[in-house]
DNA sequence: TAACGATGTCATGTG
DNA sequence: CACACATGACATCGT
């Protein structure tokens, strides 16, 4: 296999078997996203829309040869059995096509708005690469193109939010996943729980009758190749519930971004596009839960923060507790230092102390009055406690 | 296997 | 009234 192998499809598919190969090659540094990329392509290919097929002719087309050998000559091994993979299923177009009707080819231009999104980011994403993809979807003039920077946009300004380039790549292989993976998913489904056999987190219901869980496109009754199921089986244990609900039911946007952009871009989701209940319960309920998660997470950081700052404050309490006993002890220690050092002048005073015939005063019938002037007199306890009272009497009165 | 922490979700209240 | 956000309560999962 080679270049000539690939370019040997010289039909519609050969534009996408080269748009994707470079796709696939421009952003190898994530496996997994080129790979829902690359299953995006067959998806949207397999629908029959003469649209898909121009559009990634004329990105092909658009492909500059040093470009393309560039692009083919770096696929991977691994990457060629995968153009096989998509080449038969696209020989199966004929048989799709007697599939769709009106409504289907709503989907497919549904569809459309996402290859040309997903082909712009991919652009964007990969410029570090020094490859350039000359996609004619990217024109400015182009309808489509704007109405998807208008939907990429909301998903940019919640950047702090946690958005990132690889959460659009994770949204964009979400529209793909209605091929092989979500028939796999969708048949693990119950009427209460619609939940996968293979749940890797909580078991959370929906009110969605059982009916409206599984997608009417693609038809029912399409076969895939088992090895197909059994590709998309392997890559689907990596997406969240959600992310298969969304798959499943063909919404064109990620968990991601039906979680963060602005309640203005998602109420023009709702109404701008012909959803169905199914749909719009499911993106309801992604959002609901997405916001609350997140208001969770944080009301948990903030319970944290407010028992670690209590927890802190109550540290800092008891060391000014701590202090403020030593200081009481020393206190108390230094009062009772001065009560004995008072008690001993009093003694010492009173032992010095003699009435008028020479007699030592006794300290039990008369006691020192300490005077405002600083004079020292002394009294007997009786005159004492009267004049005690007299003055109490006077301080009473002038109040 | 019980205990426990982390996390997601639901129900409800508030702004 | 619809929405975002906060939070208690509960379920589930992993250790």
């Amino acid at each position: 296999m080679g270049i000539n192998s690939v370019q040997a499809n010289g039909d519609s598919s050969t534009g996408m078997n080269i748009s994707q190969a470079v796709s696939h090659n421009v952003s190898l540094q994530d496996a997994m996203a080129s790979r829902n990329h690359h299953d995006l392509r067959r998806d949207f290919d397999l629908m029959g829309s003469e649209q898909s097929s121009e559009l990634l002719q004329s990105q092909s087309s658009n492909l500059s040869n040093s470009e393309m050998l560039l692009s083919v000559s770096n696929l991977t091994a691994e990457f060629f059995p995968l153009i096989e993979n998509c080449t038969r299923n696209v020989s199966n177009h004929n048989q799709l096509s007697g599939f769709l009707d009106e409504a289907v080819f709503e989907q497919i231009n549904l569809m459309g708005l996402c290859m040309e999104g997903l082909d712009k980011m991919l652009e964007e994403h990969d410029s570090d690469s020094g490859l350039s993809i000359n996609s004619s979807s990217n024109s400015p003039e182009s309808p489509i193109s704007s109405e998807m920077s208008s939907c990429r946009s909301f998903c940019e300004d919640e950047g702090a939010v946690g958005y990132s380039i690889k959460a659009e790549h994770v949204s964009w292989d979400g529209v793909e996943g209605a091929t092989g993976g979500s028939k796999v998913c969708c048949s693990q489904y119950n009427e209460r729980s619609p939940v996968c056999a293979y749940s890797v987190h909580h078991d959370h219901t929906y009110n969605l009758p059982s009916n409206q869980n599984i997608s009417t496109f693609p038809p029912s009754d399409v076969k895939w190749e088992e090895e197909d199921i059994k590709t998309n089986w392997s890559e689907d244990i990596d997406l969240t519930q959600d992310e298969r609900r969304v798959r499943a039911l063909r919404i064109p946007f990620s968990v991601s971004e039906i979680v963060n952009m602005p309640v203005e871009a998602f109420l023009d989701l709702v109404s701008k596009y012909d959803l169905t209940d199914a749909q719009v319960t499911l993106i309801r309920d992604i959002r609901r839960r997405g916001k609350n998660k997140v208001a969770a997470q944080n009301c948990r950081k903030r319970k944290i923060d407010i028992i670690t700052n209590l927890e802190s404050d109550v540290e800092k309490l008891r060391m000014q507790k701590d202090k403020l006993m030593k200081e009481r002890c020393q206190q108390s220690r230094s009062i009772s230092t001065m009560k004995e050092k008072l008690n001993a002048l009093y003694k010492d005073v009173f032992s010095r102390l003699r009435d008028d015939e020479g007699r030592p005063v006794n300290p039990s019938q008369y006691a020192l009055q300490c005077n405002s002037d600083g004079s020292v007199i002394v009294m007997p306890h009786k005159l004492l406690a009267m004049k005690q009272k007299s003055d109490k009497r006077k301080k009473e009165k002038k109040r």
